[in-house]
DNA sequence: TTTTAATACATCGTGTACGATATATTAAAA
DNA sequence: TTTTAATATATCGTACACGATGTATTAAAA
C-alpha cells in the first residue's frame, strides 16, 4: 500500500458517511407507517418545536440549501403535512405551517427516537459511548463549518 | 416543548447526518480538479488498495447496494477512470479495473486526506478528539448494522 | 438431467443533495 | 426618486441512495 492515508479503513470521513446512512436507514421502518422520509422528519421536528417558520429558518437549522428544502417542502405540502403561504409582511418570504395531520404526527411519533435508541443500545454500544459522541461531533461540525466558509 | 426526545438538538442522528454532509462538502473542492465525487473517490480508494475487484466486493466494503454502485461505476467508466469487463470464470460477475488515468490519480490525490485533516484541526478540534471518534463510530456502525439486519 | 433455487448485476422510480442560475421583492445608495 | 444591491425563494441539471423488480448465469435439488 503506497499511501496509508488513502486507505478506506483509516478514514474518519467514510465512517461518518456510513454511520449517517445506516442510522437513517434504521429510522425508515418507523417512517414507512407515516409515509415520510428522514429529511421530512427533520422539518416536522422543527415545526413541532415551533410552528409557522419561514423557509430561511429551516434551511439554517438544517444546514441545507433552498434548492434542497424548497422541493422537500413542496412534497410535504402535497402530502398534506404542511402549508406554504406567502408572508403578508414580506412577500418574498413563505410561512411554513403544520396542518392538523402534521400536528397529529408528533404524538404518534413521540416514542420513535427512544425506541430506536434502545434498539441500538441492545445491539452492543453503551449509552455512555453514545453520549460521548455528541460533544465531539458538535465540535467537529463547528470546525468543518469554518473550513467550508473560506 | 411536549417531547424533548423530538427536539433536533437532542438527536445524535441529526449530528451524524450533518457531519457527514459537511465533511463530504469539504472534500468537494479537492475533487473538482479531477472531476470526481466523494462516492467515486471511495471506489478509487478501494481499487488503489487492490485492483480488479468484482462489484459485490465493492458493494460490501462500501455498505452500498448494487442499485447505487452499478450506475456509479457506469459513470466512472464513461469518464475513463475504470473498465467493467465480464468475468471469464463466472459471466455473472464483472471485474472492475483501474485505467491508467485512474491509477495516476492515486499519486495526484495522496495529499488530499492529510491536507483536509490539517485544515479541520486548524479550525478548532484536536487530533486527539478526532481519534476518539473512530472506535466509537466503529462500534456504532456495528450496532446499527445489527439493528438493520433483523 | 431437468427443474428449481440462489447469485450477481442491472433497471426503474422517487427522494434527496447541491452547484448554478433565475425571479420577485425589499432595502440601500446615488 | 430612480438605480442598484441585497434578500428570499424557486428552478434546472447531475449524481447519489435505495426500495422494488427484472434478467442472465450458475449451483443445487429432484
Amino acid at each position: 500500500m503506497a499511501f496509508p492515508q488513502l486507505k478506506l479503513d483509516n478514514q474518519l470521513c467514510f465512517r461518518l458517511y456510513t454511520a449517517a446512512r445506516l442510522v437513517t436507514a434504521s429510522y425508515t421502518p418507523y417512517f414507512k407507517e407515516f409515509g415520510i422520509t428522514y429529511p421530512q422528519y427533520l422539518v416536522l421536528m422543527l415545526l413541532w418545536e415551533q410552528d409557522n417558520r419561514i423557509i430561511s429558518e429551516i434551511t439554517e437549522r438544517l444546514n441545507l440549501e433552498t434548492n434542497t428544502v424548497t422541493p422537500l417542502l413542496q412534497r410535504m405540502e402535497k402530502q398534506g403535512l404542511i402549508v406554504r403561504q406567502k408572508s403578508q409582511a414580506d412577500s418574498r418570504q413563505r410561512i411554513i405551517s403544520l396542518t392538523g395531520e402534521g400536528k397529529r404526527l408528533e404524538e404518534k411519533m413521540k416514542n420513535v427516537p427512544n425506541c430506536l435508541a434502545q434498539k441500538i443500545v441492545d445491539n452492543g454500544i453503551s449509552v455512555d459511548e453514545l453520549q460521548k459522541l455528541i460533544p465531539i461531533l458538535d465540535k467537529f461540525i463547528c470546525a468543518i463549518t469554518n473550513v467550508n466558509n473560506r
